[in-house]
DNA sequence: GGCTCATGTGGACGCTGTCAACATTTAGCC
DNA sequence: GGCTAAATGTTGACAGCGTCCACATGAGCC
């Protein structure tokens, strides 16, 4: 190091990145100004430039830890639940059911402890294919957690596999709805007591929406 | 008209509400430009500022619009369904559910057809507080309707009113999840055929969720 | 007709992203 | 070790943005 103090930085890449991601945590995605950057790297305007191509560069790059973060707040969850059940364990139903609703918290989780990320995050979202996820992102993909515990939900014999179908952009809608809205809609600024219950009710909501009834067959009895 | 064509616009405060309406239906939220809108009205710079105090008041005027395209495409849905049940009259249970299904498409409707306009929506929508809704916009409030909907479901005996603590906020986010995922979120560019049938099926999860079992009573395991 | 106030204009400042030209430092090669 | 080429950082410029200020113009009222 200390190589030239001045001039070559060294680690600019890093440094930009560090500090992109830092002002997106403070001020949002639109916090995100390379001239800024530039300024407490410490560095010339432009200089940027020869890492990144331009501002979206840098947005993509946030984006992926965004993403990272994302993920791990959800597998933060899943292994609590994991660890909590090595003492005791529950039966595959309840187990499975559990796992989904901890997929969902994380997700809100990590919204409302990084509010800027996040919105960052779903301006700058890959657009899902079809069916074929988690292909390319290194880091793993929200929707394909979700997916196998929807299917887990499924072989556990909770989930009826005709109300499968769909179920996965259904509880992606929910917990993402729930989070867009405390984040930056109009329930912002829910004191945290009530937003932990909304979405606890929340999940159950989902939970009885899945939950194979006692009564009668799948009912899908869209309208009239 | 036309008393001096130049100079003193005369109309200028609604020329540049219209403008900018027109702007953010055009190219989203961040379209919204102060100068270009008083280019496009042929005024110079700076005139904007005698009718507006500053960008965000000309959002506001924007958020009013699309605040009233959001409840129209609600009511016009709701007003359809009266219509054809005017000739043949159904249960009241189915229609009520009905009409909580129509609410939520008209909102999906909105979303997908004024994606600009939408996306600006949320990010000058008013807090709501805690259960007081609908008090001081003209023209209404979407959370009201949802609400007025939600009762009427109890009313009817469908909905559980154990079920239905925490379902407004349970289906606003379903169907606001689903609106940003497919307007600005990885589910754009979803051919509308497979965006249809994805929305009639969470409008199905959600109604299946909210509908009282033959069953049992009402449950609500959360966890543990 | 003259005064006043509302409304529109022109110029300026600082901010932004981005391009082009220039400087310097590092790395590769003989 | 020294020369050259590529990588990296700097400076300057341009256009666009929101916003403040001083000024010009027009409309309405007495």
């Amino acid at each position: 190091m200390t190589a030239s103090a001045r001039y070559h930085h060294g680690h600019l890449r890093e440094a930009l990145a560090d500090a992109a991601v830092e002002a997106v945590r403070e001020h949002g995605p639109d916090g995100l100004a390379v001239r800024d950057l530039a300024r407490r790297v410490g560095v010339s305007h432009n200089a940027a430039y020869r890492h990144f191509a331009d501002r979206d560069a840098l947005v993509d790059v946030v984006a992926e830890r965004a993403m990272a973060g994302l993920m791990g707040a959800m597998e933060r969850r899943l292994a609590a639940v994991e660890a909590a059940e090595a003492d005791d364990p529950v039966d595959p139903v309840h187990r499975a059911r559990r796992r989904l609703s901890e997929v969902g918290a994380g997700y809100v989780d990590f919204a409302v402890a990084e509010p800027g990320l996040f919105r960052l995050l779903f301006t700058a979202y890959p657009e899902v294919p079809d069916k074929d996820l988690g292909k390319g992102t290194e880091v793993g993909d929200p929707f394909t957690v979700l997916n196998l515990a929807l299917d887990d939900l499924v072989a556990v014999g909770y989930l009826d596999p005709v109300v499968r179908e769909g179920a996965e952009i259904t509880c992606w809608s929910a917990v993402h709805g729930f989070a867009v809205l405390n984040v930056e809609g109009p329930l912002r600024g829910l004191a945290a007591a009530d937003r932990e219950a909304a979405l606890q009710a929340l999940l159950a909501h989902i939970d009885g929406a899945l939950g194979t009834r006692p009564g009668g067959g799948p009912r899908r009895g869209r309208r009239g």
